[in-house]
Order: structure tokens, then sequence, then C-alpha cells
RNA sequence: AGCCAUAUAGCUCAGCAGGUUAGAGCAUCUCUCUGAUACGGAGAAGGUCUCUGGUUCGAAUCCAGAUAUGGCUACCA
């Protein structure tokens, strides 16, 4: 059709109308307009969370892309400027895994000869490299087909050199701030294999394995000082321990603490030991003491009888308590060292509280050696209490069992023994005179009085999966962030920040910072960024910030004599690449130089690489190269407006980047942040490659496109619960929104075309536009509103919901389905459109043409087609300003009004169903109680609306004064319950039993007194239940009665509209156009069917543009004719003959 | 084991500053409407709002505990 405005569309395929959208975009540029547009306006900072790529993208990628994107697009339809650089990932141990995967390796073979199957470092990061960016490719298109936009021509790469040397400088900045230092932690470490071991190690199956061990109970003598004195009210005539239960007694030597539970009962039992037969006075959890002691030993009072009489090996050795407290009362109590082979030196030997003591098993004490546990180091930090640690040759502190798993020196009776008995061999272990080391310290602690109960006790423990044998848990040295420092500013700082949803950043990110440990930094891999730190072997120290501070330390080196030969050689070579800009900050190459230090020592870099997640956590700065380059774009652009991660990523990205800013910049990196849930499969389980459930975002998006893709996955759950994706959920968003959506559309562009309307404005004015129209736009306010509140809250299901609520049920189903008449009339005999027309046409072209914009983040594709297809000539629906809703056009009682005829509608609806009276059977009237004026003024604005919809003739209403109303009185209960309470029971009774005089009295003058209560109009809901003689129904406070006669006139008219029906049915089965005039004879075969053709000839000649409509006596032989038809109507059969004429 | 979240119809979700008949969509079954609409409308059926206690006149809603699911963290001496 030439000259056709608006574009109408047969069928539409959703993901072909992405593809070409998409096009268009990059033919016009028209992300990089949305940015450029805003030049100048005030900016909305967005910080992408770099993805690795060494993997292909899930559906949960376009999840949380998805949510990114939706507000970055917001944020620029509302005037902002939204940069958004995108990134990658590239440094770190799953790249470092898939790449050993690939060349059949293990981290052993890393750094080893060719000729003994290894591979240099060299090799091995470069193989890294290239492998990362493996998947750019795919990345790139689903960044494309899904709509995301992000600037992905100028990303940030973390391998970069650029991006390295920003890392350095802020890990200079923290060495400078003393915010960085080396220390150790406790890690699994295998003494056979001679590494330690990654926590993904450790999980591997088969590890855990239940070994027999032997285990003491050992006694810890307190010394009597102030604190303890409460323990030795009895007597002095036995001494007081504290028991403490070990799986490992190889480390009691090592023990420097005692902890206890804060709020455990504990308790001091009388009682001997068992291998010296001495008297002692005891300390345990009280819980646990039946583990301990036989109940056949237990004596009331400590001043028993079976004291005195027990003798060496009794089988029954007698106990009492003698007294009970809680834990916190033995806190700080100091205690004999057990084995006093190596002294501290600070003071150690003290109770201390511990969160993680339990009474499940043991004494409720732990034996704390804070060299062999993660915890015992951790507590025992917190309360200042020293490691037991010995200097080696080199002067360094050590713990006393050295690499091998060995005793150091020190220990002088098990000096150079394993710990554990499975790292003897088994020639060793098979002479009969062979005893493990731990057996070995219980007999020595039994002779000594210092062990209460020795047992094998069967437990699992972890075991290397390489060596299969036991690991040990040992200090490891580590470089750290002091993050416990900054604490107290971390946790400040964070409740600034708004959180979506808000129990992530109060509980689970809150919880995290208040219990903070120093950031462990070190890694022992090989494809990361590199720590800058040069150490010789005296222990001095430099952190290096720029690569221009590397070369002026090299080139310094140069000019010392300390240096080898080779040294010098390689430092040469480094300095001439770095001359040339052909350098490289990864392994090997800056393990191969050296500096010198003042005191003239070698210095080497210290061989670890640091924390990927440092990497993620410096992008703000990095990805600008801050502060060598992009000062003022820093600025800018710090901190964030928005991010968004899954939860997961809760002490991953959103704690390094918080760390980082915190600790160097004292600011927060980010100010909104929605934590998004896992994407499951439609079974709540979640969704992996092995298992075969896992959604290939590719076909997706190619089967239902991707603004369905999109709209189910923001408007079915709230981003951060679990989305069970459910792909038949897509087709049901795609046929409800998206198909309602181009079906109104397509009803707009087909009837504008004919009648040639062109959108320009408002050219009549709201207020003389008809009710109908002033109740849609009135809604269309009212969802601009919510539609933005929604989106500045961060809730974008909320959002979208709203525009699908708007869309189906009030703009298509209401909306559209009453105005549809005129659209098909209206022309004034002068051929133009009347006013009303017009105003029905803007007022849709309005609803449409806003719904695009307010659906536009969500559904960026198929928003900017059909902004488009409304608007000619504009560029992208994304390049527009968010409407702005205009309030004066809100009417609260047009809305009220509306919903009253909507509900009054279904009511008569239903009645008709009950009683088989279809609607195109005209009915007289509708009959409504009302018991207020606002009521029915309210519904009287409607009554054409409701009339016309529900096919009666008459809308009437039934007042109070009639008489004949019967009501309804039932307690309000929201407002009785303040006055009334606990007498709801009988209130509630008493209302329900009302007389009709007391109700009378009760409207007349709003008080009542019922019984002893004092009522108010307001303390009853009073509802209109019947209308004696009429059929009615009630929905809510609403009630309609129906007259249900239908006369010989009505029936006549339901005959006319039943025929019009099947003639437009005929028309359209013909493929007649809607513009085609036709002519109708009809065979008279019935007087009923013909007198109700005759009396309502005009109004169906005008329906089904008939220019003339003949009842014949017969069709005079054209009843074969191919323009005849036969058509049964209920009890009537219609012969006829349509011509187009 | 600890922490966080979730638990409502067959499915996906609303409702949750406590108010007595717990809603919607999808799916099922009747029926119906349609000159934009593979849409819509009416009806039917479908719920001990996970369980147990508590607070309250009144609890899906608030509190405590338990259970289940998911996530994160973790060395149970």
């Amino acid at each position: 059709m030439p000259g056709v405005k608006y574009q109408q569309y047969e069928s539409l395929d959703y993901a072909k109308l992405a593809a070409e959208v998409l096009t268009y975009w990059n033919q016009n540029q028209v992300f990089e307009q949305s940015v450029s547009l805003r030049e100048g306006r005030p900016t909305f900072t967005f910080y992408e969370g770099p993805p690795s790529a060494n993997g292909t993208p899930g559906i949960h990628h376009v999840m949380a892309r998805t949510i990114k994107d939706i507000f970055c697009r917001y944020k620029t339809l509302q005037g902002y400027q939204v940069e958004r650089k995108g990134g990658w990932d590239t440094h770190g141990l799953p790249i470092e895994l898939q790449v050993e995967k690939e060349l059949g390796i293990t981290k052993d073979h890393i750094g080893k000869p060719e000729s003994e199957g290894g591979i240099s470092v060299e090799d091995y990061n470069r193989k890294c490299r290239e492998t990362v960016m493996r998947f750019t490719d795919q990345w790139n298109d689903l960044t494309q087909k899904m709509g995301y936009w992000v600037d992905l021509d100028n990303p940030y790469i973390t391998y970069k050199n650029e991006y390295i040397e920003s890392i350095w400088w802020l890990l200079k900045q923290l060495y400078d701030k003393d915010l960085l230092y080396k220390g150790y932690t406790i890690q699994p470490y295998s003494p056979k294999a001679g590494t330690g071991l990654s926590s993904h190690e450790l999980n591997m199956p088969g590890t855990y394995k239940d070994v027999r061990d032997t285990t003491i109970v050992a006694q810890f003598k307190v010394k009597p000082t102030g604190k303890s004195g409460f323990l030795f009210f009895d007597s002095a005539d036995a001494d007081v321990y504290i028991l403490a239960w070990t799986t490992t007694p190889w480390t009691l030597p090592a023990n420097s603490a005692l902890t206890v539970g804060k709020d455990i009962d504990y308790v001091l039992v009388k009682t001997f030991n068992p291998y010296t037969f001495l008297p002692i006075n005891v300390v345990l959890a009280k819980a646990l003491v039946s583990r301990w002691f036989n109940e056949k030993g237990h004596q009331d009072s400590p001043n028993s009888p079976a004291f005195d009489a027990y003798l060496p090996n009794d089988k029954v050795i007698p106990w009492a308590i003698l007294s009970e407290f809680k834990g916190e009362h033995l806190e700080g109590i100091e205690y004999e060292q057990l084995l006093p082979y190596v002294q501290p030196e600070k003071s150690a030997f003290r109770v201390i509280l511990g969160d993680f003591v339990t009474t499940e098993d043991g004494t409720g004490v732990v034996h704390t050696s804070p060299t062999f546990g993660a915890d015992d180091f951790r507590v025992a930090q917190a309360a200042g209490i020293p490691p037991i640690m010995v200097k080696d040759e080199n002067g360094k502190e050590v713990p006393i069992v050295d690499k091998h798993g060995q005793f150091v020196n020190e220990i002088t009776d098990f000096a150079g023994r394993y710990v554990k008995e499975e790292y003897y061999s088994d020639e060793e272990r098979a002479d009969p005179e062979f005893r493990p080391t731990d057996v070995l310290i219980a007999i020595k602690l039994k002779e000594e009085n210092k062990a209460f109960r020795v047992e094998k006790y069967e437990h699992p423990y972890p075991h290397c999966w390489r060596t299969d044998k036991p690991i040990l848990y040992y200090p490891l040295d580590s470089w750290f962030i002091r993050t416990t420092a900054k604490k107290d500013r971390l946790v400040e700082l964070n409740k600034t920040i708004n959180w979506q949803p808000e129990s992530t950043g109060t509980g689970r990110f809150g919880n995290w910072l208040e219990n903070l440990v120093d950031w462990n930094l070190s890694r022992s891999r090989f494809w990361g960024t590199p720590l800058p730190i040069w150490r010789s072997e005296t222990g001095e120290e430099v952190c290096i910030g720029s690569v221009e501070e590397l070369t002026s330390y090299v080139q310094k080196a140069q000019g010392s004599e300390v240096l080898t030969e080779q040294q010098r050689t390689q430092n040469d070579a480094y300095l001439q690449k770095l001359a040339s800009g052909d350098y490289d900050l990864h392994r090997p190459y800056v393990d191969e130089v050296y500096f010198v230090s003042e005191s003239g020592k070698v210095m080497q870099r210290e061989p670890d690489l640091i924390d990927v997640w440092f990497d993620s956590g410096a992008m703000p700065y990095a990805q600008w190269h801050y502060p060598f380059e992009n000062k003022d774009v820093f600025a800018k652009a710090f901190p964030a407006d928005f991010i968004s991660e899954g939860v997961d990523q809760t002490r991953g990205w959103f704690f390094t980047l918080h760390a980082i800013a915190g600790m160097l910049f004292d600011s927060i990196a980010f100010k909104n942040v929605v934590s998004t849930g896992l994407v499951l499969d439609k079974n709540g389980n979640k969704m992996s490659k092995r298992l075969g459930n896992a959604i290939d975002p590719f076909k997706t998006l190619a089967q239902y496109g991707p603004d369905a893709t999109r709209w189910y996955m923001i408007t079915n759950a709230e981003p951060w619960d679990n989305l069970k994706f459910n792909i038949d959920g897509i087709g049901e968003v795609q046929r409800k929104l998206f198909g309602t959506l181009s079906n109104t559309y397509n009803f707009f562009a087909l009837y504008a075309n004919l009648d040639h309307f062109t959108f320009t404005g408002r050219t009549v004015p709201v207020a003389d536009r008809p009710e109908l129209d002033r109740w849609i736009l009135s809604k269309l306010q009212s969802l601009v509103l919510e539609v933005e509140e929604q989106f500045d809250g961060y809730n974008p299901t909320k959002a979208g919901r709203a525009v699908q609520d708007f869309v189906n049920d009030q703009l298509s189903n209401w909306y559209v389905r009453l105005s549809r008449r005129r659209f098909w009339s209206g022309v004034t005999s002068d051929g133009n459109m009347t006013a009303d027309k017009r105003a029905a046409y803007e007022t849709l072209h309005e609803c449409l043409s806003v719904v695009a914009q307010l659906m536009s983040p969500i559904a960026p594709f198929y928003a900017d087609w059909l902004y488009r297809s409304l608007n000619e000539g504009k560029a992208s629906v994304h390049l527009t300003d968010f409407p702005i809703a205009d309030k004066t056009l809100i009417n609260t009682e047009l809305e009220q009004s509306m919903e009253a005829a909507q509900g009054v509608s279904s009511l008569v609806h239903s009645l008709r169903k009950g009683h088989k009276l279809k609607v195109r059977q005209p009915l007289s009237r509708v009959l409504i109680p009302v018991l207020s004026a606002d009521t029915r003024r309210q519904i009287e604005h409607v009554a054409p609306i409701i009339m016309s919809e529900v096919n009666v003739k008459a809308v009437e209403f039934v007042d109070d004064a009639s008489g004949i109303l019967k009501k309804r009185v039932k307690p309000n209960f929201k407002a009785l319950g303040p006055k009334f309470g606990k007498q709801m029971k009988e209130v509630a009774a008493a209302i329900t039993a009302m007389t009709d005089d007391e109700l009378k009295t009760l409207e007349q003058t709003n008080a009542l007194q019922l019984g002893t209560f004092n009522l108010q109009l307001s303390d009853v809901d009073i509802q209109t239940e019947d209308i004696p003689g009429w059929l009615v129904a009630s929905e809510g406070s609403l009630t309609v009665a129906l007259d249900v006669t239908v006369t010989d006139a009505l029936r006549g008219e339901g005959i006319a509209r039943d025929f019009v029906n099947r003639i437009q049915n005929l028309r359209k089965d013909r493929d007649f156009s809607v513009t085609d005039k036709i002519r109708i004879e009809l065979e008279r075969n019935n007087e009923v069917l013909a007198q109700a053709i005759e009396t309502n000839r005009d109004y169906i000649s005008q329906e089904v543009q008939a220019i003339s409509l003949d009842l014949v006596s017969d069709l005079n032989g054209r009843a074969s004719g191919p323009l005849a038809t036969e058509i049964e109507m209920d009890e009537f059969l219609l012969r006829l003959t349509v011509e187009r004429v």
C-alpha cells in the first residue's frame, strides 16, 4: 500500500525483528549516540564486573547482564550520561587448570625442563594468554544478540601491562601505609609432596578417610593466681588441671592456649588421675562429664569416704563435682606449659574464648596451637597469644615441625621423628619396637601426670590426593593485606551503600565484614599479577609501584658488583625490553631481574602472584590506567553509581572493590548494588553441562528473541531470588505481552492508515476527550509514576509487571475493546475525521508510544521497533527522554468509576451465564443498588460503557429511599480492634445480630448503643445483599440485579445481532476487505426471523455494510450458486446469497 | 557445622506497617465472544499459606524452634 504511514505486520518473528533492530543500531551507532548525546549531562557510573572469557557464556549471564543493561538504559533515558566500559578477567586458577588439562600436565611439570616432560613458565603463560581470550567471539556475539549495551571496543583486560602497573601502584600505596605485610597462614600441606594443597584439591573425592588415631585428654596445670582463685577454694591438697582433648597429640608441644566457649557451662571435678593415682581437680564442660567419668564412681559430696578409701588400680575411680561456672569466668586463667621444650617470646598459656567451641565431643576445651590450626591461629592472634616457634639456620622463625613432617631439634625427646606414623616407611613400621610419635608422647604425659585419658579414636582426616598420606595443617608464608586494621571503617562505609536486596548488605556482607580477617593475597601460581616486592635474604624489602620505578631499580643494580654475570645479563635483557616498550610484567620475566639493596645484598622478587580478586577489585582504577593516565576520567567515574553481579560475588568482587576503595581512598566503591540470584533449571536444580540441563542462551535467543527472554527473566522472579528457568514461560510472555501489544499496534496501524491519520501531538485537548480516553490517559500517567519509582528503587520486576498489567488489562482488554467502534466510524460528511475519532487515535498512539519508552530498558529491541513504527523519523526510543507524568491528568475518581464499570460488567456477564443469555441478546436493564450518592455518581459516569459492554438498554439505580434494599452489616475488625480488643468476639456477634431498626439509627445518627458497646458508623461495613424479586450477584461491596425478561422486540434485536455476526463471519471467510460493500438476499422461511430482520434492517445493513438486504420467497435457482450459503443459527436456517458489489 | 535466603493452588508468582471468604497467570474441564487479538469473558475444579510452639480479641503476615531446598563460608579439637 503506497503512502502507508504505519507499517502493518501479518505475523511477527520476534527473533528476526531483534536482528533487524540490531543491524539498525549498528548502522546508526545508536549506542554510541545514546552516550554522546548526553555529553555534559550528569554522569551515571556503571562498573562492569569482568567475566572470564575462558568458558562459554550460559543463560545466567543473560540474566545478570540484563539487570545491568536495564538500569544503564533507564538512567540514559533520564538524561544521564552512562559510559559502560567492558572488561575481561584474564588471570587465575580456572584458566591455569584448563590449560593443564589441555596439555595433559600438572602443576609439577611447570618450570621443569622439556626433557622431563615439563614446560617452561614462559611457554605455559603464553598458552594461558591464548586460552583465556578464546571464547571472546562467543561472548561478543551474546552481548550483541541479547542487546547488552557495553563498550566492547575498548575493554580493560587484566593481563595488560597498563592494568598490572595500576595494580602495582595500588599495592605500593598499601605497602607504604603498612597495610601489606608478610606473615603466615595455616594451610593444608602435604610433607611427602612438599606442597600446599588448595581447597579445591582438598575437596576432591576420597581425600577424607577414616583413620584410628591415638587421642589424648591432656591435663593443663592451672597456676594459682587471682583469676583462678575460685578454682582453689577447696583445699591445697590437689592441683587443678584443665582438661583438653586432641586427636593430634604431636601438636601438644606447640600448645600456647586453651579455648573455651563463653556461654558453655563448666564444672570443677574432684577425682584421681587413672595413671598416677594422684588426687586431682579437673575442669571440663558440664555436658561432657558423663563422657569421661564412670557413673559408678559418682559421689554426691567431695567429703565422701570413697575418696579416702580409693586405692591405686581400683577399677572405679570416685569423683564429685565441686563447683560450676560459665566459660567466661575461665578467660585469662594462666596455666603451666604442658611440654616446655620451646619458650615463646611473649606471654602465652592462657585460657581464651572462641566461638567455635562446642560440647559435641572432647571436653569443651580446645587445645590451641596457632601453628597447626586455622581456628587456633585466628583466635590466638585475636587474643594476642604468640605461636610456639623456633629459629632455623637463617634465623628465620619456623614451626616446631619442619617441612618434611619431622620434629625440629629443639623438641629434644622427639627430635627428627615424623609426627605422623604414615610418613615412616613400611619396613620401619614393621619393626616390633616401632612406636608412633603420638604414642611416645602419650607415654611421656602419662608418666608426668599430664594425661587424663589416652584412647584410640576413629575419625575422618584429610589425605593428600597425590601421595595418599595424611596432610598437616601447617603455616606457610603468605603476603597479607591488613584489612583488619580498617575493619571498622569498612563496616561504616558499607552502611552507606544501598544494597538490593538489603539482607545481602546487612546480613551476608555485613557479617562478613564484622568477622573480617586479613586478606591473604599470595597465590603460588604462574599466570597472574606478580607481587611487586623484591627482597634480600636479610629481609630488606622494596615494593615497586610503577614501570618507571622498576626500570630505575634495575638500572641502579647494574652498577653494583654484587650481581653475578648471569644476573647482570638478564637485567640487561630486560632493560632493553623496557626501553623498547616490548616488555611483559608477568612471570617468568620479572623473576629474572635483580635489585641490589642499600646494604649491598641481591634482592629477588618474592615468587608469589596476587589473588586474582585483587585484579577485579582494582578495576575502578586500573581500567583507566590510573594514576598514570586519565586522572580526570577517573575522578568523574568514582565511585560507581551502580554495579550488579551474582550473590556469589559477595565475598568476591563486591568485597574486593569495597576493601580497596575503603583502605586506599576512604570511600565506597559503589553506591547501589543489585546482587542477583542463581538461574536454576525448571525443577530448581543447578544447571550444569554435565547433567545436561543447561540452557543454551544462543538457542533460546534464536527461538524466542531477546526481548521475551529478557522480559521473562525479569518479571518472573525478583532478580535476587533464584530463577527457576522454564522455557515455556518465555513463550507465555511472548504470547501475552508481546502478542497483545503487537495486535494493539496493528489495530492502530490498520485504521490509522485507512484514515490517513498522522500523529502530530495532542491536537484534541485532553479535557475535550471522552471519559474512556481521559481514563486510560490517567492510568498511563499513574503507570509512568509507578515504573519510575520502581526503577529508581532498583526493582525491575515490579516495573515490568506494572507495564504488563497496563498493556493487557487496561489498554488492550478494556480501552481498545470498548473503543473499536470509534475507529471504524466517525467520518463526517465532508470526509474528515470527527474530533472523537481523532481523540481516539491520539490517545491510543500516546499510550503505545509511552509504553514503548517505559518498556525499552527491559525489552530494548521490541520497544525500539514499536516506537519507531509509531513515530516515523525518530531515530530510536533509546535516544528519547523518559516520559514525565502529567499529574494533572490523573483522575482518581474516574479510575474508580471505571473499576466499578469493570466490576458491574463482570457481574452481569456472570448473571447472563447463569441464565444462558448470550451477550448478543439485548436486555432491558440492570439495577444497581447504591448506598451513597458518591457511588451512584461514579457509576452513572460510566453507565454508557456498561450498557454497551454488557448489551443492556439501561442502567438504573435503587437507593436506600426505595426501601426495597436488603442490607447486611458486617463488623469492621480493623476499626473495632483498637477500640474493643478482647471483647471482639462479643462485639462481632452483636453487630451481626443487629436489627434493621438499629442499623437505621446507626446510619442516621452515626452512633448506636448496642448492649454495652458504643458504635459508630465507621465500625461496620454495610453491604446490600439482595433486591427481593430480582436476580442478583455481588462481589465485594458491589451488587447488581439483572432484568432477564426478553420481550419480542428484544428477541428480534438479538436475532438481528446474531444475523450480523453470521454475515460478518461470512465476509471474513470470503476474504472481503473491510471496506467492501455487499448485497444480501435472504430466503423468507420463518416469520419470526423475517420480522426480526425487517424491523432491524437499517441496523443490520449498516453493520455489515450492505447496500441492500432483501427477503425473497426463494433464491430463484441461485441457491446452489457460488454466492449462496446455508447457515444454521439457533433454531433458524438461513439460506442466503451474499454478493460483493 | 556456621551464616544468608526461600517455603502460599499441579506449575510460576502476588499478598506480609496482623483484620476473619488468601489472589493472579499458566495448565485442566464446561460454556462463550471476536471485523485488532492462537486474545478476551463467565463458570467449575484446585490451598490444614512446610511443621510445632508463642505473642494477640484476631496470624499466610510478627517472634522462637524444627524440617526441606539453594547459596556462601569452613580444619569440628
